[in-house]
DNA sequence: CGTTTGTTTGAGGAGCGTCAATAAGTGTGG
DNA sequence: CCACACTTATTGACGCTCCTCAAACAAACG
């Protein structure tokens, strides 16, 4: 029922939190103090909301901790899961595009802890620190080259390169070692795999299902292993 | 075999040719005409590629004339047509993405005369001239924005459903009205039609015949009039 | 321990891609 | 101006993917 979890600058933030990102690889510790000082951290169960498709975006985000899924629906009530944010990140960033709403809905897909900041300051930040512009749009350029990726792959691969294409890309992005394998570091269910592939759940559970039988992965009730990353490459196509 | 032709700022350009425009919407007739000094003029053929993918970005281009198709290959081999580019918009505005290498290939769809830059003076113009990043940014929103949409529909419609919307989305973007109904302002095939919706040239060939059965468009060689565009959006399943 | 949420598996068939052949339109050179 | 090559479009036949429908099971949760 709780859907989500605000704070406030409660304690004061650890600039430790900041430094190194991207967005503020350049800055001085002082001006991190500044910007740390204008940010509201706030923490959001698994499935929580963080902001929806339309809503006025009156804030911007940092994913500091857990795994931000980002979703699209369709007028007809299917949805997709456009990518997944991890943790460094910045989302929830419609300033960057000229936009007054959020382009897409933010839903924790694991415990989440992020800051945000009002996009009154948005300006001030890409004026006045040195380097968060340059980083911010080259975030823009990466995902939007990954929308182009997705793209064509919807357009010319079959659902078993897609499904293996999807798991890689989660498997890099937010994957951690473990002993035998790569573990999908958030919960996703079958559902999910397919609302990122354009495809049913069904499909996806006899894929992976078949996989499983070959020792390519592992898995159990929402959660995944990828034993063989390898053979998934050549599974999803980009091999040969 | 000819594959671009090129040109140099032989005679001044006109100012008009900005004025308006939304990057330049702000400006004064004497920064128009700084940025036009800047600027070299190019004419492309129909067919004509005005830059590749991947390859790197020296220029940015505003399309004057024309159409351009923007154009993303496998690596399998297969491409597909992930945009159309209409007059007085920016394109290859990789710097913008903070990329030094274009994203995707930029084909004359139509014959078109472009004015380009060099990257160099991108960052003048986004401190200089006032309401230019927004603008770009904004333009760089939108593409977003249709990329989602594209997925979407890729993902959860149809053959008949992306096909109706491809077109739709041609006739809204560069159509003309003439006596019967909209006209596709620039020359596609059934295969450039199914490049954009991910299908194949037979399948859209049959919708196509049986639409014209139907009374809701006319089509000759290249050549492609929407007569009754309600319909297509009733079939696009945006309707209801 | 019942309810909810997620997963598995089978059977059947529709959508649409593949293969194949023909036709119609366009440009080029003699 | 005609013959030929090339590009583009049309249409049929066939069958494979993958979605739909259906049912049962397993795990989590209060």
């Amino acid at each position: 029922m709780l859907q989500q979890t605000s704070g406030r600058v409660l304690n004061k933030l650890d600039e430790s939190l900041l430094v190194g990102l991207p967005p503020f690889r350049r800055l001085e510790r002082t001006q991190i103090r500044e910007i740390l000082d204008q940010a509201i951290s706030r923490r959001a169960e698994e499935g929580a909301t963080v902001f929806s498709e339309g809503m006025h975006a009156d804030q911007f985000y940092l994913l500091l901790d857990g795994y931000i899924r980002v979703v699209k629906s369709t007028p007809g009530g299917e949805q997709i899961i456009a990518m997944h944010i991890a943790p460094g990140q910045l989302f929830g960033i419609a300033p960057a595009l000229g936009r007054d709403t959020y382009p897409a809905t933010a839903i924790a897909a694991a415990e989440t802890v992020s800051l945000s900041w009002p996009v009154r300051v948005w300006s001030d930040f890409t004026s006045k620190y040195d380097g968060f512009a340059t980083e911010t749009y080259k975030v823009v350029g990466e995902r939007m080259g990954e929308l182009h990726s997705q793209l064509m792959e919807l357009a010319t691969q079959a659902v078993e390169q897609r499904l293996a294409a999807a798991l890689l890309r989660m498997a890099n992005q937010s994957g951690r070692k473990v002993e035998n394998g790569i573990e999908i570091a958030f919960p996703v269910t079958r559902q999910n795999i397919s609302d990122m592939t354009g495809t049913t759940l069904h499909t996806v559970s006899r894929l992976l299902s078949a996989w499983q039988k070959q020792g390519i992965l592992e898995s159990t009730r929402r959660h995944i292993v990828v034993t063989d990353p390898h053979r998934l490459v050549l599974l999803s196509g980009a091999g040969s």
